[in-house]
DNA sequence: TTTATTTTTTGATTTAGGTCAATTCTGCTC
DNA sequence: GAGCAGAATTGACCTAAATCAAAAAATAAA
């Protein structure tokens, strides 16, 4: 499936823009671990997910990962803050699993923005679709205990869920690997009774 | 100044699309505590502020208050869940002074997108702009202590900490007003010497 | 299969931050 | 200026989660 069809699930677009997209995006295959972006790279490629599974991380000065976010099948994967604003990044891109893309590059998206007009409607439609996904996250970060973070990021990414690593959604909910098995524990116990 | 002067700032804009976002926006003056918007009512307006301070907050279920952010002079303000979905909002907004806002009604605005495409540019830096911000927020908030969060806050918001209460910031940062008190106080010892 | 490697779980202990209550401080109103 | 109300600070205590280390389980490699 070529990028514009993921662009047309959005909103219909021009023959023209269409043939445009396709002239300059880049079909990928990666395996699992490959790397998107280091940090201090800039970000200059917007990837969709046809298939696979992408995380972001960063280190912290005490050594440990931090998981910022995953997306999967129909996302769209960047560095957020690198990305738009084209500065370096301070976070890793990473696939979990072998994974098949689509990339555009930054460059060639500017272009396509003012040569189509239309297709501002498209990625104002997606950023604010990721604001409403960040707003949620946000607010499942500020849930005041273990469990509560968990039980909200299962209801949050339920197909993430079970195909995550503990320690992945650990760094990803603020908490140490062990609390969040301990949790998991305690979880299953409630819902099986 | 008017709001299409605020957008004027992002890019150029028609004459013409001036006069008809004139046409719809409304200039308001609330004093503070006044509330914009309160839960399960539907974010039907975007407020531009002009001078004030505003702050978007809920109420947990154990009964203490979350503030989700706050924001002020050139700040847009909606309840960005509901805003964007037309779905009932889970949060308050209130003024914290008084302040000065613009208004437009969702479907003055969707009608002014479809006719103009032009204001899609505008409206799709101001969403990227604020995925960037998001995407800080987010950063900040999974820094493991709440001295690095505090720091981080002062960092991210110079201009806002000195304007908001201690509890306020407390409840953005996830700390008790309790802990932030004795944080800041350690703060203040260490930038003192 | 056996070995090696990584991930997850579990236990024992420590600690950062929460809670609750008392006190001080600040800004208002009359 | 006196009195009041809300906010911030401080102290004493408690609890949730972090840490560290060791076992168990799952994956990958040989």
């Amino acid at each position: 499936m070529p990028l514009a069809t993921a662009l047309l699930k959005i909103a219909p677009l021009s023959e023209k823009c269409q043939v445009a997209i396709r002239a300059v995006s880049q079909s990928l295959i990666y395996k699992s671990g490959r790397y998107l972006l280091v940090p201090n790279q800039i970000s200059d490629k917007l990837y969709y997910i046809e298939a696979g599974l992408v995380r972001a991380f960063y280190d912290t000065d005490n050594g440990r990962e931090v998981s910022n976010w995953f997306d999967q099948e129909d996302g769209w994967v960047c560095s957020v803050q690198s990305f738009l604003t084209q500065t370096p990044a301070n976070e890793y891109i990473q696939l979990l699993e072998v994974s098949q893309l689509i990339a555009v590059s930054y460059q060639d998206l500017l272009r396509l923005l003012n040569q189509y007009p239309e297709l501002n409607f498209h990625f104002r439609l997606l950023s604010e679709y990721h604001l409403v996904v960040y707003d949620k996250r946000l607010q499942l970060l500020r849930e005041q205990d273990a469990l509560k973070r968990y039980q909200g990021f299962l209801e949050l990414y339920p197909r993430l869920a079970c195909r995550l690593q503990v320690k992945h959604v650990a760094q990803f909910l603020n908490l140490a690997p062990a609390t969040l098995s301990r949790i998991r524990k305690k979880f299953q116990e409630d819902t099986s009774k």
